[in-house]
DNA sequence: CGAACCACCTGACGGC
DNA sequence: TGCCGTCAGGTGGTTC
């Protein structure tokens, strides 16, 4: 569900309100959420205060005073949620956090239990980061160029593939080959300067306006007190299999690429010359 | 390195 | 109404 637009709104939103609580206590209500659960337990983080929040890739990460740091993973359909400590608790809720200074809690909501919590002590090394690429909204031109421009692979794959670039999932990846006018099975590497350029400015628009929509809810996406974004009305060819294309007027079509749906326009995409 | 396929898990929806 | 297949904002492992 969430990808880096979704959750850079859901750590937006949070950060003002959490930063600073005291934990008082967690609930864990699906052990498997955790990930390398921490010897001592959730028990370990109570009485520790949050000092900042921060998105990478499509990690949601809530740093602790003493370099500690609590990492989640939205997956498919995962959720944060603040709500009233006398809010009901649905079935789909995993983890319950209480802070002593707040007069609501956090919640981690996840109907497919894809999502993850990681739990780090001060230093401790996260597999899950440092195996991503840089973020596409701080990548220069020529780092970009590099990045993509070395790759093998059809340039659909290379922008979901998170050790390259973070954060771009299926819903951005083709909104974002669109407005670069790229079809989605051009080789990576065939790509020249002026589309590789191009390509790094309409992953620049695209990822912006999205954020400044907060983000895409299709099924599941909501911020942190439930509000859905915006920005799926302005999608171009996501979901619009059959629908005119809203540049050219020819039918949005529909492939298979990397195991996953893929939409975009026939004419202002056009069919790479293959090798 | 790359591509195809399965797995993880639950729910919504369409067809019969 | 119910059963079945298909699909879903993600990723990791296996196999060719």
């Amino acid at each position: 569900m969430p990808e880096l637009p979704e959750v850079e709104t859901i750590v937006r939103g949070l950060e003002p309100r959490i930063k600073g609580g005291v934990i008082a206590g967690m609930r864990l209500l699906w052990p498997p959420l955790l990930r390398r659960p921490p010897e001592a337990g959730l028990a370990a983080f109570e009485g520790a205060s949050v000092t900042g929040l921060r998105r990478r890739g499509k990690h949601a990460v809530i740093e602790l005073e003493g370099g500690r740091a609590l990492v989640f993973h939205l997956k498919m359909t995962g959720q944060i949620l603040l709500a009233r400590p006398d809010a009901p608790v649905d079935k789909h809720v995993r983890l319950v956090a209480r802070f002593s200074n707040r007069d609501f809690e956090l919640r981690f909501r996840d109907v497919r239990k894809f999502g993850y919590l990681c739990c780090l002590g001060p230093g401790a090394p996260v597999p899950e980061l440092d195996r991503l690429g840089p973020e596409p909204l701080d990548t220069g031109r020529e780092a970009f160029a590099a990045l993509i421009g070395g790759r093998r692979g059809r340039i659909k794959a290379v922008l979901l593939d998170q050790r390259v670039l973070a954060g771009i999932g299926n819903i951005y990846a083709d909104e974002i080959l669109f407005r670069a006018g790229i079809h989605p099975l051009t080789p990576a590497s065939t790509l020249g300067a002026a589309r590789l350029a191009a390509l790094r400015r309409a992953t620049r628009s695209v990822l912006r306006s999205a954020i400044a929509r907060k983000g895409s809810s299709i099924r599941d996406y909501v911020d942190a007190d439930g509000d859905e974004g915006g920005y799926q009305e302005r999608h171009a060819v996501y979901g619009r299999e059959g629908a005119p294309c809203r540049r050219c007027g020819a039918a949005v079509r529909r492939i298979r690429v990397a195991g996953r749906s893929t939409f975009f326009c026939p004419r202002c995409q056009r069919e790479p010359r293959l090798v």
